[in-house]
DNA sequence: ATTAAAAACGGACAATCATCCGCTTCAATA
DNA sequence: TATTGAAGCGGATGATTGTCCGTTTTTAAT
């Protein structure tokens, strides 16, 4: 796992700091699968770590939720440069929301945890969540210049109007909704109008 | 606050547990005024209630935050009505969406407990969210006639649909945000009619 | 090798959420 | 008014999260 190893610019850690820290992703990996509200304090104890030590290296659920998925998540974004090769823009931007749902619906607890850090923009636990952040950018930018979306989209708009996503329950028919998700985001991403002055009156005239 | 009394289908409550209840919701909009995340424990202590008993009467943090902001929820649904009197359909769905977002962004932890209790489906604690519900097929009806939105939109599309009102965070400039999102939205909605959504926009500006 | 400073450890502790269950109070009935 | 079943009460209790701080370990400099 030296691939943990790739942020060598901010201060080297120590050795047994970054080996608890192993220990503890390991222990949470096997038992965030088994179920995904584990307490944290029985995953510290797994892991042969204090309170203290689990909390110094994650401070939130979410942090470790993220960092747990971390190699999940950059495989989501090799998926989105192989739809580029394979698919039209437009058709990889639609099946990549679907795979971005459907990690969601499997990794337990992992929907919550992206709904939470997808708001925090300010704090600096947005590291798992950068390899997202990228392959949305990459998708955005094909569409954008195919002319399937409109121009102008950031990738905070992008997460903005697919925040559904992260809400579908899945203990029920979550097909279709996820579907007609799809299909609603990509209607408004290719709709024509840039900023529509009528909407700024909206907004403002309350 | 007689109007609490608007539910007598159903079991008639003990005397001393209605006062129990109304004791707590004073207390609790007091509190929850003052700071978002006042401990629940608290709130019983002040309203002079057990732990056992606070919680009977709210399961959860969001059931009491619904609970205690159930008249603004009410007059939303009258503003729904007399935005429809007094724009057009679009408009005035426009407007109510800005004002929803409002109160999410006003009143402490209220986006928290709108953004749970929308993917709760199954639950009954639903109550509080009724009339948010009541309101917005009130407007997605009124479009859907004036063919401003296409058809077949329900309101858990809808509400799938403005997740993202939740998830802005009210401590950054929100406004372009949710200037964005409101655009987005209607343009996902008015996808596929017809006649262009430009000229259904500048239609209206009157 | 010794030593000292910094970094990290880890368990004790406080705070909060949520539940359980014996006791109390209400209100319907006679 | 007395009775009685049930609805409600409320504090004790367990579970989990998150913090604090004295102690230990690593690392680098002498």
């Amino acid at each position: 796992m030296d691939s943990l190893k790739d942020n060598p610019k901010d201060s080297p850690k120590r050795s047994d700091a970054v080996q608890n820290r192993e220990r503890i992703l390991t222990v949470a990996l096997a038992e965030l699968i088994h179920s995904a509200d584990v307490p944290l304090s029985t995953i510290a104890k797994k892991a042969g770590v204090g309170q203290g030590t689990f909390y110094r290296h994650f401070p939130t659920r979410q942090a470790l939720v993220m960092a747990v998925y971390r190699h999940e998540m950059l495989q989501v974004v090799k998926f989105a440069e192989q739809l580029l090769q394979t698919c039209s823009p437009d058709q990889a931007l639609r099946q990549w929301m679907n795979r971005l749902a459907e990690y969601g619906l499997t990794k337990a607890g992992l929907a919550d945890a992206m709904r939470q850090v997808s708001l925090v923009r300010d704090c600096s636990e947005q590291e798992g969540y950068a390899p997202i952040i990228a392959a949305a950018q990459l998708l955005i930018d094909a569409n954008e210049k195919a002319g399937t979306i409109r121009a102008g989209v950031t990738t905070d708009d992008f997460f903005l109007a697919t925040a559904g996503i992260w809400q579908i329950d899945f203990n029920e028919d979550w097909q279709p909704r996820l579907s007609w998700l799809i299909d609603f985001v990509m209607a408004g991403l290719s709709a024509g109008l840039p900023r529509s002055p009528v909407a700024q009156e909206a907004s403002t005239l309350v």
